[in-house]
DNA sequence: ATGTAC
């Protein structure tokens, strides 16, 4: 299908409904970041998307928007579950429960001594597990107690001794997504899982000790713990082997099931099935379990980045708040006037609640729910917040959004070359694979600050700190 | 993203 774009604001493109799309397409993005790379099937996905049974509104894609497995990365999209609105794995990722945590620590930049700052890139270092499968900080004992960890997510890590309850009160759903159905993933996705729970993986996920570099909303980074010069640790991964799994499992399950459902799609990667389905209902109970195992991955690494600080430089972390980007989730939106219940797929896409929102915790209320931005290596990352008026279901950016192959990016830097480099920046480097630290070259990869700022452009979300990068133990 | 392929 050929993608004709017409220019709304300078923030906002449309794909006019045709053929078979039910719904428009909404890109948010200024001109330059719309995806051009020749090849780049990234808006013929976000009209893909717009065919799927039930979708409302129109499918959206967020200012990072790029190519994916059927949904392109950075695209939301919305279904009827009342009126046969699909759930589709392949809107959510492989990569289930992949989300990013952001904790704030007992000092500033300016206390940081050299000495102690190379103490704790060292200790990070060696007990950060990483990299393509390898083993995790916490080895289960068996399918039994993954059962209660994907129904517990990071409630049962806490529960376990790994962090403290404050840190649920900072967490998506508390730490754990309801509905959870450990019986619904596979005996191999649940072997797969066993040994990986504390480990960051590969390809774009990392540890960062970053430090806070502006304040646009000294208030609202008040409320979310951030102070100027602060600190800080992101940690970007997700749910490993289990998630991935899962993902192919459900796939293989739906794409069979089509015709039974009458759906017709113009990319078998959309395969879906009613939300109101056994394959849907199923697919959504182990989605949510794999989304658990994310969050509970992200404790146990939390917790690994607090035994560091606290032997390095005798100071703690505090949770500012763990989101996940790739989820589909049951929520209640108002649409053509009246409130309908939805399949709201956030793929390379978070939730951004304004101010007000009840699914805040009491603290967090009056600045709204922190969304979490993170740049690429060696560039900034962003704190923002949500606001009122944002019609793509309450969602924005996930990140800076990848313009290049990972194939093409090698041909550009060598990995020894790019920690060279970051290091001569001042930017601590504690690389997994050279090849994998090469592919992930900040060339490849859009610009962060643009993408932030065309994300309050657009009224997704607005500024509240921006953090630059001290030290980064990659993937 | 992923024991980079059933």
């Amino acid at each position: 299908m050929e993608i004709v774009l017409t220019e709304e604001t300078p923030y906002r493109f449309r794909i006019e409904e045709r053929e078979a799309m039910r719904v428009p397409g909404v890109v948010f993005a200024s001109r330059e970041l719309l995806p051009q790379a020749a090849g780049d099937k990234a808006l013929e996905q976000v009209a893909n998307v717009a065919t799927l049974p039930g979708v409302v509104r129109a499918s959206y894609a967020m200012p990072d928007v790029h190519w994916g497995y059927g949904f392109p990365i950075g695209g939301v999209a919305a279904t009827d579950i009342d009126e046969g609105g699909v759930v589709s794995p392949g809107g959510v990722g492989f990569d289930i429960s992949c989300g990013v945590r952001l904790l704030a620590a007992g000092l500033t930049r300016a206390e940081l001594d050299p000495g102690g700052f190379q103490r704790l890139m060292d200790i990070l270092g060696r007990t950060v597990p990483r990299g393509m499968g390898r083993g995790g900080l916490w080895e289960l004992p068996g399918p039994d107690a993954m059962d209660d960890l994907l129904v517990g997510g990071a409630r049962y890590a806490v529960e376990h001794g790994h962090g403290v309850p404050r840190d649920l009160e900072r967490c998506e759903d508390s730490g754990a997504l309801e509905g959870a159905a450990p019986g619904e993933v596979s005996r191999r996705a649940v072997e797969r899982g066993l040994g990986q729970v504390g480990s960051l993986g590969s390809g774009n996920h990392f540890l960062e000790v970053q430090a806070v570099d502006h304040l646009y909303d000294p208030d609202a980074a008040a409320a979310f713990g951030l102070r100027p010069d602060q600190v800080c640790v992101m940690i970007h991964c997700g749910s490993r082997g289990l998630g991935h799994q899962v993902c192919t499992d459900h796939v293989k399950v739906m794409d069979r099931a089509l015709h039974r459902y009458g759906i017709h799609l113009p990319d078998r990667q959309l395969a879906c099935a009613p939300v109101d389905s056994a394959p849907g209902r199923n697919y959504l109970g182990a989605m949510a379990a794999a989304a658990n195992y994310g969050r509970a991955n992200r404790q146990l690494l939390s917790e690994a980045a607090r035994r560091a600080f606290t032997t390095a430089l005798g100071t703690g972390l505090d949770l500012v708040y763990d989101i996940s980007h790739n989820m589909a989730k049951v929520e209640t939106h108002e649409v053509d006037g009246r409130p309908r219940r939805l399949c709201v797929h956030r793929k390379g896409a978070t939730r951004a609640l304004p101010p007000g929102d009840p699914d805040l915790p009491e603290d967090l209320a009056g600045a709204g729910q922190p969304v979490l931005v993170p740049g690429t290596m060696g560039t900034a990352s962003y704190v923002m917040t949500g606001l009122p008026g944002n019609d793509a279901f309450r969602s924005a950016c996930h990140g800076a959004g990848r313009v290049m192959s990972r194939h093409q990016a090698l041909r550009t830097v060598r990995g020894e070359r790019l920690r060279a480099d970051l290091e001569s920046k001042g930017v601590a480097v504690r690389p997994s694979s050279w090849r994998g630290l090469a592919e992930e070259t900040p060339e490849a990869y859009k610009d962060v600050d643009v993408v932030a700022d065309v994300t309050e452009g657009a009224g997704l979300a607005r500024l509240v700190a921006r953090l630059v990068p001290l030290g980064v133990v990659k993937g």
